[in-house]
RNA sequence: GGAGGGGUAGCGAAGAGGCUAAACGCGGCUGACUGUAAAUCAGCUCCUACGGGUUCGGCGGUUCGAAUCUGCCCCCCUCCA
């Protein structure tokens, strides 16, 4: 599809980290970039124009989620996502594969699919390759998912690799079923801790010539070391013009490596989660606004930050509205952390244009302390 | 004045002789969250020099043993006069 592509403007001389323009039907985004996750077609709490205040580029929602409530019919008639939701920058949609990994008590796998108990209800859902382009394609996103299983870490060798050669077998039926133009289908490498798998199953979807490809597996709960090492198994053999995109990774620490990698996009529920949750990112460190030593702090929650809320709120407010369970303190905060690791980003690109993305990242992670969460 | 009912940890509220430093809820304090079954989950919440110490309105009594039984007293609530 001629709509979609990515144009590389500047490769960081030391680290290799790119930054460039993503172009999609519903516009351009700069990358490397955060995503943030709307998995029922919101960002939860978060308005469209709040999003796009934010810098937001691309935002993510979910099939498996979409698929149960409202129906990718209802979604369709409403005349696809971007309407239904009112966002018309880009949009993405995971393909449930990650429902496979994160609700496996309730589902089986076989061959043909996947087959689950409806979390809510435990009606009988079945999902294949065919099923989730066809929900994807009524869905509508710029950005679709190929439907993988992602693979619990640690697995087996066995496991991993039978997993692994299901995993492009489905990319391959999804590939044939695919017939939107103007989407575009990632391919997502597997393989788990595995270079030989992850070698192979990049260099397989590789050969398919898809426009885009994940990489998948990662951050849920493996040691980063781990995680950086599945990366570079992984893109060592994607192609160099085609976007990349680690999924599930949104801590300060695993977005700046894997920029440092090459890779050009990432998605996390982590920022809306932890503000629903009164946990904060920022230029100090992580703050759980909840505190007893915030109570009488009227300063913002970081000076540093240019977002409504450190710009509007004090410390002592955004506690009290925690505290309160008030849902315009979850607002706050989440405005607050998607800004945050936009920000982020913004100095990654930034960095990389002037060939010090090395020092940035020092940089930042001596500022936010170089660990898990934040 | 008469008749009932009741006083349990910060609050509400179980418990009716040993398994009780006392369920549970709220409040308070602290963690955790990574392609969202998450506005969720977990821990702590009498004092402690971690050996133990002091608790269930107060002071006595019964008992090997009392928040639980008993005597008196002090409060509170409801109804009647």
């Amino acid at each position: 599809m001629k709509d979609f592509y990515l144009e590389i403007k500047h490769i960081d001389k030391k680290t290799g980290a790119r930054y460039g323009i993503l172009h999609t039907p519903h516009g351009d985004v700069e990358v490397p970039m955060f995503m943030p996750v709307g998995t029922l077609a919101t960002v939860k709490t978060l308005s469209p124009e709040e999003l796009k205040s934010m810098g937001s580029g691309v935002i993510l929602a979910n099939t498996y989620h979409l698929s149960i409530r409202p129906g990718a019919d209802i979604v369709a008639k409403a005349g696809g996502l971007h309407k239904f939701m009112n966002y018309d920058g880009p949009i993405l949609t995971d393909s449930g594969g990650y429902q496979v990994f994160s609700l496996a008590e309730k589902r089986k796998i076989t061959e043909e699919g996947v087959h689950f108990k409806n979390h809510l209800n435990g009606d009988k859902l079945f999902f294949s390759p065919e099923v989730a382009i066809d929900i994807e394609e009524k869905l509508g996103a710029d950005i679709i998912m190929s439907f993988d299983e992602c693979i619990p870490y640690p697995s087996s060798y066995e496991y991993t690799k039978r997993s692994t050669e299901r995993t492009l077998r489905w990319a391959k039926r999804g590939k044939d079923a695919h017939k939107r133009e103007d989407q575009a289908l990632f391919g997502i490498v597997q393989g788990g801790d595995y270079e030989g798998l992850r070698k192979m199953c990049a260099e397989e979807l590789a050969k398919m010539d898809f426009p885009g490809y994940s990489i998948g597996g990662t951050s849920i709960g493996e040691p980063k070391d781990v995680c950086f090492r599945m990366i570079d198994y992984a893109v060592k053999y994607l192609p160099e013009d085609k976007p990349r995109y680690l999924m599930g990774v949104g801590s300060i620490d695993y977005l700046l490596g894997g920029v440092a990698r090459g890779i050009d996009m990432f998605d996390c529920v982590l920022p809306t989660r932890l503000a629903r949750h009164g946990a904060l990112m920022t230029s100090t460190g992580r703050v759980n606004i909840r505190d007893a030593k915030y109570k009488e702090d009227f300063s913002s929650l970081d000076e540093n930050c240019d977002c409504y809320c450190c710009r509007n709120y004090t410390k002592a407010y955004l506690r009290h509205l925690y505290v309160c369970d008030e849902t315009f303190g979850k607002r706050l905060l989440s405005i607050h952390n998607i800004r945050f690791l936009i920000r982020l980003m913004e100095g990654a690109r930034e960095a990389i244009k002037e060939d010090r993305f090395q020092e940035y990242m020092d940089e930042k992670l001596a500022q936010f302390g170089d660990k898990r969460g934040f």
